[in-house]
DNA sequence: GTCGGTGCCCTTTTT
DNA sequence: GGGCACCGAC
């Protein structure tokens, strides 16, 4: 059956659905139809005789090129097999995979996490004496700091002049750790998230026929989300594309929200340079939400500094107001929330109810009242599946079968052995490095439990078990430790287990599996998902969308985050993912604002301003609630035409952010923000973030 | 070398 | 609530 594209897609969207070849750029506005015209464009090009195995999808999660791959195959009524898709990061893997001959590496690799990577910037900051100091950043500190250095492609300094200017004192030692970290992986054959992109860009730039044999294979690119993508995830395109360019790009600068990762703008605005001939179409009309959750996502934006201008225009469905919702502290949030979901819940099924939030962490209270009366729920974002305690330690006991000559993993399975610890770990991996088998024997000797466990995993590696059936043999040698590890909540870590075990089902190699492992999120949507409450940090809930959703939080140094108010580039970010999140909400979007937020250091109540985003918006965008004494809530009246917001111009007099100046007392420290009238907020590298009148500082 | 207890710290976002 | 360093006991 042939699909009627005239019918089904607007004009814009048709443009950008059947323009086939040369480069084009698609600046898609949010609720503007984006998933759908790169649906529809997949089906139009199988339709028109291209092989799947010619398109290349490179989408922010592997959940999302496989949502697309289905809803093309429904339009079609066929299947389509053999697309390539997932994100940069597991491409760049397989295709490193593939040709690591060509890169001399003949020892194969494996790609470390976030935590693999602490542990050994952790063993780093130990080896060359730097944990005695306190005041020492931590591994996790210095692991982003890297990270985000390279992600920028900016040198150690400038990222920390930029980013933790307090930490400038410690710049040579995080050189030496930045060093050292280097090294351990060029050593032991690790590659971190960073590592898999810029490797896969010197595979692709210094080997001409690995570079053209890919360049033909796939002659159809498409990119979703590419204001999200970063300086070497531009290359990687423009070298993958090549001289026929084939290669569409979508995405929308408004929506740039990964700007801590590298992420920049700039490769949207330099796409019509980059690929000359570029087709630029805009897709400006909302099909998603109500008008006034349209009225108040464009205020929201018209304070935002927006490159790609766009008129959203929507069908002007009618709706309720977004609501707004003062709750005497962040306690009682969580109560009025669960409330509000079970009122929402008559109307509507839970799975298209949302509740958003800043940061993973920020959900536990609402998650504890949840819990108390049986919602079940899903959530997105904060702690990643493969990073719970019991699914590293299985999985490290897998790379010991794979590979012996792994310390990280020795540390990490065989810690759990009474009477092993680091050292211990430290000797094992030596003996089977160096082959020393006589310093084993003495080892095992001392211990019997470690002896037996070593030899099952001797005998498991001799097997050469499929990774379902190996995973099951270790699981099995594993449950004893985990009974005794776990004690509290058991069941639901065995529940995890059998989860692994089916992912497990659906591949042949274990690398492969790991490796995977490693690099996906959401393994678990093999979990049924039927109408379960969702929750998830807005980076998670990215190209997602609900009936309702619910905004928590909404106070000073939540949202914006108070990292953001290091500089007034990230709190312009704070403010995209305020529209993100809120852009979500087809129907219903309910935002709260705790006036008061729980210390739990001195176990009291300490009142928290609303966020500056909230405080921006005019009276008649919204309804407003406050809680009263009784935990219930009553709508405020607003009397009288709405005032203009007093915060609305403030934004554009930091005359001076990001500059320095000089205290007596302090010493040199960088601009933050200005405090109208007279004060400046100020960051100290020897004495942190500090509020200063004007009088007291000399500008340079 | 390892283990368990104590006391102190700060809590972003993701591949 | 968890990471991290330290300290004393085995």
């Amino acid at each position: 059956m042939k699909v009627n594209y005239e019918q089904e897609l607007n004009p814009a969207q048709l443009k950008a659905v059947t323009h086939t070849h040369g480069p084009l750029l698609v600046i898609a506005g949010a609720g503007s139809g984006k998933t759908r015209t790169i649906v529809y464009r997949l089906a139009y090009l199988v339709e028109k005789g291209v092989f799947p195995a010619e398109i290349l999808l490179l989408t922010f999660t592997r959940k999302a090129a496989s949502e697309m791959l289905f809803r093309a195959e429904n339009i079609l009524e066929q299947q389509i097999h053999g697309l390539n898709g997932g994100t940069f990061h597991s491409f760049a893997c397989t295709m490193l995979k593939k040709f690591s001959l060509n890169l001399g590496w003949e020892e194969g690799f494996s790609v470390i996490d976030q935590s693999d990577a602490t542990d050994i910037i952790r063993q780093a900051k130990y080896n060359l004496n730097l944990h005695k100091d306190k005041t020492f950043p931590k591994p996790h500190t210095i692991y982003d700091l890297i990270s985000r250095s390279r992600n920028k492609e900016l040198s150690l300094e400038q990222t920390i002049v930029n980013q933790s200017y307090h930490l400038l004192t410690f710049l040579e030692d995080i050189e030496k750790i930045a060093d050292y970290y280097k090294k351990f992986k060029a050593k032991h054959f690790l590659l971190d998230y960073d590592d898999l992109l810029f490797f896969f860009e010197q595979l692709l730039q210094q080997d001409q026929n690995v570079r053209s044999f890919l360049q033909q294979r796939f002659s159809f690119i498409m990119v979703d989300e590419f204001q999200d993508t970063n300086k070497v995830q531009g290359r990687i395109v423009q070298l993958l594309a090549g001289p026929s360019a084939n290669i569409m790009a979508v995405g929308d600068d408004a929506q740039s929200i990964y700007a801590f990762r590298g992420a920049s703008v700039e490769n949207i605005l330099n796409f019509p340079q980059t690929f000359p001939g570029t087709t630029i179409v805009k897709l400006e009309q909302n099909y998603r939400s109500t008008q006034p959750i349209l009225s108040f996502t464009n205020h929201i934006l018209s304070l935002a500094q927006e490159k790609y201008p766009k008129k959203l225009f929507s069908e002007n469905i009618q709706g309720p107001k977004p609501e707004l919702f003062y709750t005497k502290s962040d306690l009682s949030q969580a109560q009025l929330v669960v409330k509000k979901i079970q009122e929402l819940s008559l109307s509507y099924p839970y799975h298209e109810i949302a509740v958003l939030f800043r940061a993973g962490y920020q959900s536990y209270a609402l998650e504890m009242e949840l819990g108390k009366i049986g919602i079940k729920f899903q959530k997105f974002g904060g702690q990643k599946f493969s990073e719970a305690a019991h699914i590293k330690d299985i999985i490290a006991f897998l790379r010991l079968v794979t590979n012996p000559c792994d310390v990280l993993a020795w540390t990490r399975a065989l810690g759990n052995i009474k009477g092993v610890g680091p050292k211990t770990c430290q000797k094992l991996y030596q003996c089977f490095f160096e082959a020393n088998f006589s310093l084993l024997d003495s080892l095992c000797a001392k211990n019997q439990e470690l002896k037996t466990m070593l030899q099952q995993l001797d005998s498991l590696r001799q097997k050469k078990l499929a990774p379902q059936d190996l995973l099951e043999e270790v699981i099995k040698i594993y449950t004893p430790i985990m009974e005794e590890k776990f004690v509290d909540d058991l069941p639901k870590r065995m529940a995890g287990l059998e989860q692994l075990l089916q992912i497990a089902s659906i591949y042949d190699d274990v690398e492969l599996f790991l490796a995977d492992l490693t690099l996906e999120t959401s393994l678990e949507d093999r979990e049924e998902l039927k109408d379960k409450l969702v929750l998830s940090t807005i980076h998670s809930a990215k190209g997602l969308e609900w009936d309702c959703v619910l905004i928590i939080d909404l106070v000073e140094e939540r949202f914006p985050s108070r990292h953001a108010l290091m500089d007034p580039k990230s709190l312009e970010e704070e403010r995209r993912l305020l529209y993100v999140a809120c852009t979500r909400a087809r129907k219903y979007l309910g935002l709260f604002v705790p006036t008061n937020i729980y210390n739990r250091y001195q176990g009291n109540f300490e009142p928290r301003a609303p966020s500056p985003f909230i405080r921006e918006v005019p009276d008649d965008l919204i309804q407003k609630y406050q809680e009263d004494h009784f935990g219930t809530l009553h709508q405020i009246d607003v009397l009288g035409p709405s005032k203009p917001p007093k915060t609305g111009q403030q934004k554009h007099d930091f005359t001076s952010t990001g500059s320095y100046c000089l205290h007596k007392i302090f010493g040199r420290g960088k601009v933050i923000a200005h405090i109208p009238p007279n004060k400046y907020k100020i960051h100290f590298p020897e004495h942190g973030l500090k509020t200063v009148l004007a009088d007291y500082l000399e500008f340079e």
